[in-house]
RNA sequence: GGGUAGGUACCGAAGUGGCCAAACGGGGCAGACUGUAAAUCUGCUGGCUUUACGCCUUCGAUGGUUCGAAUCCAUCCCUGCCCA
């Protein structure tokens, strides 16, 4: 096992904040195994690289030798977390709480490690409980302390309905801390109160407490919004290799350093040290490391030779493309709304017509021209969709 | 339950009888420039077509008034705020 300051010196890389620093110290000055918590809600069927960052810390955690405690909330989702909400949300199914609890294990192992792992459902231990176990747990908590939560007094404050299940949400994720005897605990920045709620239940339980260590919020390829699935600005696990390696090309340098920090733990030495060379190489070798933990190196090395073929030398002609069947004489309008991806006949003319559009590296220019592609021509639409005639 | 302000395109927000497919901003898309980056500049951004100031659908819903309605009237649905 590393030192105690080298695991420090990692583990801090990219914390946004950790309560506190000393307790760390000393529970790692123990030379054993901690046991290191995060909680996932399996509400949200897919995930994307934003749900990654913690999953990458634990997985430092792990290659430390420590034990990764990976609790799946399938009970606290019937609640959902109303942190960051200004809404109540609906509560899911038992069994799309459980099909997406399978789909996350499926999803989050590109990341995690198999050894040194536990997973655990939530409901083993609330399932049981009885209601008076309930208004005993209850009853730790005060109701000015839980209202101290920014989410919820905004909510208040603006007169929307927090609804009484919601509260008890935080107590729950604490309880999960005690059941696990989690020496720390992950989450973003949001986490603060409910992992801090954990600390207290845990003191009052007469186990050791916690340490909170909170991880910033990912931004997405935008550079300013937090990444997620409603603004679109994100990559999925489960996407392709060639779009995750494009969707990775398209963020800005700033954003790139990040990424790298946060999804790769690197250092400062070693991202002063990127700095040096060329961005976009810096860029590339961040694509392809992405494709490479959620595919394969091989398929990362093939997603970063088509890229630079397709896009660095322009040279689409030994690119494996998706092919189109096209008749042997038609307009340049249909030819592109035979790709099913142009959400209309006016998109596609107006793209045909701001020179959006290129067959065999002719910009089409007229919607109506009659064309005759041959097999092996590329066409290209816009700047990511490429087709071979077949 | 009472009062009050509202519901407009992906989002925010103008428009209060014809010049409204609906200003403006954001977002998105495309082009130029680049490192297919960012920033910047330009264009586009409901659908269809024979691309025309043509047709169709749209301004919470349904009916109505009118030659003509996002705009006026009626009923209904939903939301915020204040009071109880």
């Amino acid at each position: 096992m590393k030192s105690v300051s080298e695991q420090i010196d990692l583990l801090l890389r990219g914390a946004a904040q950790v309560i506190s620093n000393e307790d760390l110290k000393k529970k790692l000055s123990k030379n054993i195994p901690l046991r290191i918590k995060l909680g996932v809600d399996p509400t949200a069927p897919d995930l994307h690289l934003g749900h990654t960052v913690a999953l990458a810390k634990l997985r430092q955690f792990q290659d430390l030798g420590h034990t990764a405690v990976l609790i799946i909330g399938d009970f606290t989702s019937m609640i959902g977390d109303p942190t960051g909400r200004s809404t109540t949300r609906p509560p899911l199914s038992r069994e799309a709480i459980l099909a997406n609890a399978k789909t996350y294990q499926d999803q989050a192992f590109k990341v995690l490690s198999h050894d040194r792992l536990e997973v655990v459902f939530n409901g083993e231990w609330f399932g049981k409980m009885s209601f008076a176990e309930v208004i005993r747990l209850s009853s730790r908590v005060s109701i000015s302390q839980m209202m101290q939560r920014r989410d919820f007094k905004e909510r208040l404050q603006a007169g929307t309905d927090i609804r009484h299940h919601e509260t008890v949400y935080p107590i729950m994720q604490g309880w999960d801390s005690v059941m696990v005897r989690a020496d720390v605990e992950l989450g973003g920045t949001d986490q603060l109160f409910n992992i801090l709620v954990g600390r207290d239940l845990q003191k009052d339980e007469g186990q050791e407490q916690q340490v909170a260590m909170l991880l910033p919020i990912l931004e997405g390829l935008d550079g300013t919004q937090k990444m997620s699935k409603s603004l679109g600005n994100y990559i999925g696990v489960t996407e392709t290799p060639s779009d995750i390696f494009g969707k990775a090309m398209s963020i800005s340098d700033d954003l790139m350093w990040r990424w790298y920090i946060l999804l790769f733990g690197k250092s400062e030495q070693e991202i002063s040290q990127l700095k040096n060379g060329h961005p976009m190489e810096a860029k590339k070798s961040l694509a392809q490391a992405l494709v490479e933990r959620f595919h394969d190196s091989e398929k990362a090395r093939q997603a970063r030779t088509d890229f630079e073929q397709k896009f660095s030398k322009r040279d689409v002609s030994s690119a494996d493309l998706p092919a189109l069947t096209a008749a042997a004489s038609i307009t340049a309008l249909d030819l592109v709304m035979s790709t099913g991806k142009i959400a209309s006949r006016g998109e596609a003319r107006r793209l045909i017509q701001q020179g959006g559009v290129e067959l065999a590296g002719q910009k089409l220019a007229d919607p109506q021209a009659s064309l005759t592609p041959k097999t092996g021509d590329v066409l290209k639409i816009g700047k990511k969709l490429f087709y071979r005639i077949a």
